[in-house]
DNA sequence: AATGAATGAGCGTTCATTCAT
DNA sequence: TATGAATGAACGCTCATTCAT
C-alpha cells in the first residue's frame, strides 16, 4: 500500500523518484515541527531535501500540493501506531478504555505529537484541506472509544455516547500544550494519564442521559 | 492602567498616538484570527489600521514587539472577563467551579476564541515569548480552580491540587478545536459544557493521592 | 498637466519620487522596443533604472500596472506631436491631409515606431487593456482624417467617410513593418510617403457611396 | 515535399514521429495564436501535444528549433492556399488583382490570420530568423502582385512596380489590426476590401514615375 | 521514440526594515 | 507623528535545458 499520494502523474515511479519523495515529505515535515508552518517554504524543503527548488516543484507544483502530502503522510504514521493498539484490544471494554488513554496521553510527550498537532489546529482554522483532515482523523481515532463507551454505559445512545467520546478524546488533546515535549508540566505526564484515566473512567460509568441533557438555565436554576 | 506595552520610548503618549496605537492592535488582531500567524505582515496590518507602513514602524520598530503587544492586547481582553468572573464568586466552592467551567467552555464558541488561541498554542512552539505569556495566562486561570478544589477535597496536598486543576483546564482548553465557532460540534456546545461540569465536579470530589501517584508500570501490572 | 497615472496612491509625489518614476518608464519603453514584451521583466525594469526591484514594485505593485503606464506614457509622446500637427493646419483640407500623410509615414522611419506599434498589436490580441488603448489612439488619429475627406467628398455620409479614413489610416499603418527602421525598404520611404499620398487624394476625390457598397457578389458578377 | 524542417537529424522519419511533430507544431501554433509569443513555452506545447517535455525536446532540442519550425509550418498553410489563387487565375491581370486583394482582405478575418501575423511583425524586430521569413514570404506575395501591375502600367520600370506592389501589399497588412477577428470594424471588412480594390486599380492604371520620385522638399514648398 | 528526474536561472511578488523629510 | 522612498532578501513558481533510462 503506497499512502504517499503526491498530486502530479508520472511523478515518483521510478525507484530514485520514489526516495526523492519521501527526502520531501521528511524534510517538510521536520520544518514544519521545528520551525512552525509560519517559517515553511519551498525553499526550506528544498535544502532539507537536498535537491533542488525546480525539482521539488516537479513532485509538488504547488506548496499546497505538498502541504496536503505531508499532512496526509504526518498522520498516516500515528494512525499506523493507533490501528495496531486498537488491533491488539482484549474483549474487556474497561482495559481497552484504559489502554487507549494511557497511549494517546503518553503520545503527547513525543517531540513530533507536541508541536505537530497545535501547527494543524492553527491550519484547519484557514485550510479547508487541514480541516477536513482534522475531522477526518478524529472521528477515527473516536471509534475505539465509542465502542468501549457503549459497552461500559448501555444506558446512553449513541448521540451521547458520541459526545462523551468527543469530550475525552478533546479533553486528552487539550493536555498537549501543557505535558507535551519540552512543557512545564512535561514530567507530570504519567500522572496526568492517571487522572485522565481515573476521571474518564468514572464519567464513563455513572453519567446518565439527564447528566448531558440538563440546560444551562436549569443549571442557573440550581446556581440561584 | 495601561495595559499596553509598546517598546519603543515615547510612543503612545500624545492622544492621536493612543487612538493609532489602538487601530494597530487592532488591525493585527483582526489578521491573527482571519488569516493565520502565517498570513500577519506589517503591510496588512499598516492597511487595516490606514496607516502607512512606515508610522506602523514608528510605534513597532519589529515585527515582534508588535507581535508581544498584540499578544498582551489580546489576551488582557479575555482575562478582564474572567477576572470579573472571580470577583463575583461567592463562598460555594461547588458552584464556583460549576461557573468557571460553564463560562470557559461557553466562551470557547466565541469565533475570536476559537481562533486566537490555537494560533497562540502554535506560536508558543516556536516563539519564547508567546511560550511564556501562555504560561502566565493559564497559571492564573488556574487560580481559581485551584482554590475551589482545595476546598472541595482536602485530601489533596497542593501539588496534587495544582495538577487536577490543570487537568481540568487544559481538558477545555482542548474542546476549542471541537466545539468552537464555525466547528462540526458547535451546536452540541452546551452539552460539552454539561458534561465537563458533571466530570470535573466528581473528579475533583473523589479523587485520592493515590490516583494520582499510581505508576504506568502498576497500570501494566493491572493490565496483565 | 501629469501625464503619468501610475496606480498606487502617494507614490510619485515627491520630486525625487516623480524623477523615479520617469527613469522606470523610460526603462520599460527601452526595453519594450529593444528587446520585445517577451523579454520584458520588472528585474531588467529595475535595471535600466538604477533602482531595486523592492522599489520599482513600490511604484508599480504590478507589472501590468507598470505595462499599463508604459502604454500611455510612450503614446502621449506620440499624441503631442500629432497635437501640434493638427493645431497648425490651415483652411485647406488638401493640404491638410498631405501633411497628415506625410507625417505619419515618414514617423515610421523612427526607431521607436518601427518596433513599438508592432509590439503594440500583438498585445492589443491578447491583453484587454492595450486593445482599448490601440481603439482610442486610432480614433484619435482618423479625426483630422475623417474631417478632410469630408470636405474633399461632399458625397460620402459619415459611416462612409469613416471606413475610408479607416482604410487610409491602416494603410499607412502596415507599412511600418516594411518601410520602418531596419527595414529592408528603409530607404523607399520617401517614395512610399508619395505613392500613398498620390493614392489617397485619389481615392478621397473620386469614391462614390457605391463604390463602397458594392458587394462580393456583384464583384464576381462583374468579374463573369 | 516535407515542409517540416526540423533540426535534428533522424526524428520525424517514423510514421508516430511524423503525427508526433505534427501535434507538436500545431499545439505551438495554437498557444502562439491564442495567448501570444511572450506566453509561449515548451512545457505548454509539450501539455498541448500530450507528450512529454523530455521528448519534446527529443523532436526540438531549443526553443528557438521549434520556433522556426512553427513558422515555416504555419506560413506554409498560407502560402498553400496562396499558390492555388495564383494558378487558377486568368490572363486578365485586373481580375487577377482584384481576386487577390479580395482574398488577402478577407483572409484577414480569419482568426488565425489576424493573431498571428502581428505576432510575427513583432517578433521580426527581434528576431533574425522571423526578419528572414517574413522577407521571404511578402516577395513571394508581392510576385503575382507586380506582374498585374506591370501589364496594367507600362510606364512604371520595375524598380517602381516593385514599389507600389510594396505599397499594396502593406496596405492590406495594416487593416489586419483592425478589420480582423474580433476587432472593432471586423463587420465592415468587405466594405474595406471593395474600398481597396477601387483604390488599388486606380493607383495602379493612373499613377506615373513622377508620382514616385516626387522628393519631400517640393511637397514642403507645396505645403509652403 | 518516449518518459521521468534533475538543475539553475529567472520570473512577479511580498516582506521586514531603514531612512529622509 | 506621519509619509514616501528605498533596499535586499525571500517567497512560490515557471522556464529552457540536460540526462539517464
Amino acid at each position: 500500500m503506497n499512502k504517499m499520494r503526491n498530486i502530479r502523474k508520472g511523478t515518483g515511479e521510478s525507484r530514485r523518484g520514489k526516495e526523492t519523495l519521501l527526502l520531501i515529505l521528511d524534510s517538510a515535515k521536520t520544518i514544519l515541527i521545528e520551525q512552525g508552518y509560519s517559517k515553511l517554504s519551498m525553499r526550506k524543503v528544498a535544502v532539507g531535501a537536498q535537491i533542488s527548488v525546480g525539482n521539488l516543484q516537479y513532485y509538488y507544483p504547488s506548496k499546497n500540493d505538498l502541504l496536503k502530502d505531508m499532512l496526509d503522510h504526518s498522520i498516516d504514521e500515528f494512525m499506523d501506531e493507533f490501528e495496531r493498539l486498537r488491533l491488539g484490544a482484549n474483549n474487556d471494554p474497561e482495559l481497552h478504555l484504559k489502554s487507549i488513554i494511557n497511549f494517546i496521553v503518553l503520545d503527547l510527550g513525543n517531540p513530533t505529537t507536541t508541536t505537530f498537532y497545535p501547527e494543524l489546529w492553527a491550519l484547519a482554522n484557514h485550510d479547508e484541506y487541514a480541516d477536513k483532515l482534522m475531522d477526518e482523523i478524529y472521528a477515527r481515532v473516536r471509534v475505539p472509544l465509542e465502542d468501549s463507551i457503549m459497552r461500559l454505559n448501555p444506558r446512553l445512545d449513541f448521540e451521547q455516547v458520541q459526545k462523551v467520546a468527543l469530550f475525552i478524546s478533546s479533553s486528552m488533546e487539550g493536555m498537549t500544550m501543557f505535558v507535551g515535549h519540552g512543557k512545564v508540566w512535561n514530567d507530570s505526564i504519567q500522572h496526568m494519564a492517571n487522572i485522565a484515566t481515573m476521571s474518564f473512567l468514572q464519567l464513563v460509568k455513572n453519567i446518565t442521559p439527564e447528566d448531558i441533557q440538563e440546560n444551562s438555565f436549569e443549571l442557573a436554576n440550581h446556581n440561584g
